[in-house]
DNA sequence: TGCCTGACGGGTA
DNA sequence: ATACCCGCCAGGC
């Protein structure tokens, strides 16, 4: 895999916050990476020194093999799971907006 | 060369 | 909620 593409996902897992969270499509998107397994690629190969657990499902649920130790993780910095599930709504990470926009952003909610 | 397998996601029934 | 289905794409064999 590319490893330009790869060192792109890392940085952008890197700069969530502690006690937010993301999905894998968010970073896969803002990484502009080809497929959301891409991600889960990354990590599964190298992800030991990134806030992997900051990255769940689109669901808010975890990779099943991990929720465990992710779960506790994620209460450990503040992210309540209710039945295993997150409330993206709540804690969902959106890459803060550095250029305001010159127009109302009404077009978002059409 | 294909075929199978995933830390995935969106849609439909 | 569960269960399929299909798109996705790098890797392993």
């Amino acid at each position: 895999m590319d490893e330009e593409l790869v060192e792109l996902i890392r940085s952008v897992i890197t700069r969530i916050p502690e006690g937010r969270v993301a999905t894998y499509g968010d970073i896969a998107d803002i990484a502009r990476a080809p497929s959301p397994r891409m991600v889960g690629k990354v990590l599964q190969e190298d992800g030991h020194d990134l806030p992997w657990q900051r990255v769940l499902r689109a669901n808010g649920t975890c990779a099943p093999h991990i929720a465990h130790e992710q779960l506790d993780r994620l209460r450990a910095e503040g992210v309540l799971a209710v039945d295993g599930k997150v409330d993206l709504r709540k804690y969902r990470w959106e890459e803060a907006v550095t250029e305001p926009a010159d127009e109302p952003q009404l077009g978002l909610f059409e």
